[in-house]
DNA sequence: GTGACACTAGACAGACCGGTCTGTTATTGT
DNA sequence: ACAATAACAGACCGGTCTGTCTAGTGTCAC
């Protein structure tokens, strides 16, 4: 027996399968039958409403950023300078590579299976950018003489830590990041 | 018409149109029969020498792990100390990251289309055990209190700036990640 | 009631996949 | 000279892929 997502309307089933499936077995490996599956949704809805699987991918990884933006924004609201923000962006990685459902970036995943020039590269460039953009515009608040080479630092270090959690299966990466970037900003004060 | 590799045995050609066609565009996309037809082979002997693409794949990926030593190892040849030799390696990673035909790291992409278990682990967990070892044994040389703890801070600085190389199509990222790793080995000494 | 609409179930098409098999050619060792 | 080997070319198999199409079902407006 295969589990079924229950909630809502064919178009939130649909995201709500292609998130867990694509996020967690790769989106080559994931065929159209998989997902409708899951969603407990007729094909012809699936391509009714994206139209393609290309689009299905899409807004799947437009889901995903949404929802790191918000996840972000509502959990650092528990710290509140702007220079605990900046590292405590570290501390919500780490929870999250703590997950055991945790694979990784999901933009970078799927820039790995696609080729140059999808529009998989073009959510991928959106969602980078609002990373940056939180580090620039914190670093600013807190301060910092130069926000924008700090949050250069920043998003090396954050890439840095995604990465090594996934491949070293060691959610500690954040933590030796948020060392790194502490290091950093006091640096940068 | 399309290229062929012209060079050596079966296997080594193979091998090469292996390299090419599964690092430019991807394992899962590229069929056994693009692999054949850019190495100028039969498919019986693909399936005589490595009887399946599984297989194919895993020697692709140790193919790149020993041509990123021996490139790794030359390259660094050039500096004298091992203080020199710790951030020449994000100067060698610059160069590559410059190179037209840079997708970031091969095993960063194998391991996103693979699923969980696949020899692809295997392979990326010796191929990043190298990688950190070189920090570690460089970092020792060069007298740092602890060794593991720097090579952990870099590790995570190669990792972030591959990726920032990559998804940002920036390869100054390497440039950036030289600079951080730089004020952290003189803070180590 | 009845037509419009949204959805489901599933057959189907055409391409492509990894992998096997047959048959042919070229080279080599003895 | 000849058997063995290695490589070639390519047909073929079963399965899976994305995407389309047909047909049936439930629901709501009026």
């Amino acid at each position: 027996m295969t589990t079924t997502v229950l909630t809502g309307s064919p178009r939130e089933r649909l995201l709500a399968a292609a998130n867990e499936l694509f996020y967690e077995e790769g989106i080559h490996t994931v065929g159209i039958d998989r997902v409708i599956e899951r969603a407990g949704v007729a094909k012809a809805s699936l391509y009714s409403t994206f139209g393609s699987k290309d689009e299905l991918v899409r807004a799947y990884l437009d889901g995903r950023r949404q929802a790191r933006q918000l996840r972000l924004e509502t959990s650092l609201q528990r710290f509140d300078t702007p220079h605990e923000k900046l590292l405590g962006v570290f501390d919500v990685m780490g929870e999250l590579a703590a997950e055991p459902r945790f694979r990784g970036c999901a933009f970078l995943n799927a820039s790995a299976e696609a080729k140059a020039g999808s529009p998989v590269e073009a959510e991928s460039d959106k969602a980078r950018a609002w990373v940056r953009s939180l580090f620039t515009d914190l670093a600013r608040e807190a301060g910092v003489a130069d926000p924008e080479a700090l949050a250069g630092q920043f998003v090396l270090l954050y890439d840095g830590a995604t990465v090594g959690a996934r491949m070293d299966r060691n959610p500690a990466a954040a933590a030796s990041a948020r060392a790194v970037a502490s290091a950093l900003l006091d640096a940068a004060l």
